[in-house]
DNA sequence: TAAAATATTATCGTAAAACGATAAATAATT
DNA sequence: AATTATTTATCGTTTTACGATAATATTTTA
């Protein structure tokens, strides 16, 4: 089980593109991109209030516990 | 709007007190009061992980968008 | 298919914040 | 009252976000 960010799925109900979001949210893209393919290791609640006020969604929308699929894990 | 942390209500669903989930997901009561109490600005995603490991929950249950009540909120 | 727009990846530097360790204070239990 | 649980605070170290920027890759469009 491994904790992931993922907006892509939000970012493609809501029609929005990573630099319309971006600037939206106040980020670089570059940052955002890293957010959006769950590389991101750590996230500021600030950053996440952005994006769900963006988004209009629920940090459950976008940060999930799921079985890792792949090798992806984020143990202690 | 605001995102908010709560352990409180999950905590009390699992019937665990701060003492022993801090011995659980190896960290310091200390800190995790912090958590807890909605005190953190940031948090790791391998914190949330180990959090949702112990509590066997989903990070929606602990992190949410709400109304603020009060005058806390985190923009940016 | 060439150009343009969009997105990803990487590096460097700074600022923010987690988190441990610890101690002290407060609250809740027994 | 005594014990236990929780909260709050401070200090130091380490992690990481995030900006700025550039380069690369991917996708879209003319």
């Amino acid at each position: 089980m491994a904790i992931i960010i993922q907006l892509d799925v939000m970012m493609a109900k809501r029609k929005i593109g990573l630099m319309e979001l971006a600037e939206k949210i106040n980020i670089t893209p570059a940052n955002l991109s890293i957010l959006k393919n769950n590389k991101a290791k750590a996230i500021r609640l600030s950053t996440l209030d952005e994006i769900c006020k963006a988004l209009n969604c629920q940090p459950g929308d976008i940060i999930e516990y799921v079985e890792d699929i792949d090798g992806k894990q984020n143990e202690a």
